[in-house]
DNA sequence: CCTGTGCAGTAACAAAGGTTACAGAGGCTT
DNA sequence: AAGCCTCTGTAACCTTTGTTACTGCACAGG
């Protein structure tokens, strides 16, 4: 364990920061598909990624979903830490999405290394920072992108987060993540073999040329 | 400027802290309409809202606007301060939704008071918080609601905001802020006359019951 | 009082996306 | 091999939203 968070988190943090860490957090390794986090779970710990990814998801009422954005290697969840503040229920349900590995920090001890440690205080920005963005860019797709570009994007996004130039999921699946209907993915999906952009197949897609 | 600033933050920031933002914060009357800050502007300032409110609107490439949030009395812009830590260009627009009163605080105090001042820091943390979860509804909105939904909701909190059961507006600036056509906005508003929650009129509307 | 300008109402049409229904293909189990 | 289940392809249709075009109306300024 010592030995993943040096090499990922390493640079970013003293020392000292990095045994506290070590003495308080819980390595845990995760399958992929497993849910880390569903709406209205309490929040007890924070997440730190050492490898893999983990997809964030919102859902309405009716129990729409729509993918937000993936956590990757040293990233954490700013929705988190923003619960601890609080009502500390989630907002948003957490799926991995390939096999990953992290560390889970009592919240506890967020609030006192943010006195403590400068470094530690500057992660906690910047995470939340690159939330906002990447929350703001969801945005600008989901309210000024069509479907055909939506999918595009999201087939892009998947590829380059598992480094995997085939995509391993069904029509339904994809409908679901970007909260549209198999029908509607199947036909954009049928349009975009038919550019010779991708490949089709039974259960998974390949990407030619995006 | 004191006066307002106590008024308004003294229950959250010590007396030192709140003498340091007075000595290096500019204190700003802004009419309604004013634009503080556009896309791709360069942040010098981080706004503390002493009254009024400030509606944040996103634009893409293509010209077309979303309205994102207000800011109210005792908002701060997280944006700007994600924009400190980044590459410190606006990634939105801010224009003045009605009169407001804000103090002006340059940006390298920020880092130092997070520092110095733990109330000052859990302010910062506490309005990204904030703002992370106006995004979110924000996107929720758009992605799970229809035009006429999203259109009461756009009534509701613009009321809500200026304490005026008028809305002062014309269909177009409507249709702007909700990335819609003049002529869709028409037909809803027509609708919900129809329905008795609104009346119209030329430039304006009246709430009666939504 | 006339007129230009901008706002609102409306109709007709187009496009995107969602829904329903059904057929066939692939793969697994028995 | 037969049966079954899931995934995909496709057609027909509907709803929502956007677009274009034209009308009349209100109001300000001459």
């Amino acid at each position: 364990m010592i030995q993943d968070l040096t090499t990922e988190y390493g640079k970013i943090f003293e020392e000292e920061l990095i045994n506290e860490i070590v003495q308080v957090g819980t390595f845990k390794e995760i399958p992929e598909g497993y849910k880390l986090m569903d709406i209205g779970d309490f929040v007890r710990g924070m997440p730190l990624l050492i490898s893999g990814a983990i997809k964030i998801l919102r859902e309405d009422e009716d129990g729409d979903e729509l993918l937000l954005y993936y956590l990757e290697k040293g990233d954490t969840c700013s929705m988190t830490m923003a619960c601890c503040m609080g009502d500390n229920k989630s907002e948003i349900r957490a799926i991995a999405e390939m096999d990953t590995k992290l560390i889970i920090v009592p919240i506890q001890k967020m609030e006192e290394w943010t006195t403590k440690y400068k470094s530690w205080r500057n992660f906690v920005f910047n995470s939340y920072h690159e939330r906002l963005n990447e929350l703001l860019s969801t945005l600008d797709n989901i309210a000024f992108q069509k479907m055909d570009e939506r999918l595009i994007g999201y087939l892009k996004e998947k590829a380059r987060v598992t480094k995997d130039n085939i995509i391993h999921n069904t029509h339904q699946e994809i409908a679901y993540d970007l909260h549209s209907s198999r029908v509607v993915i199947s036909r954009l999906l049928k349009k975009l073999e038919e550019m010779g952009k991708i490949k089709l197949h039974r259960n998974y897609l390949e990407i030619l040329d995006l």
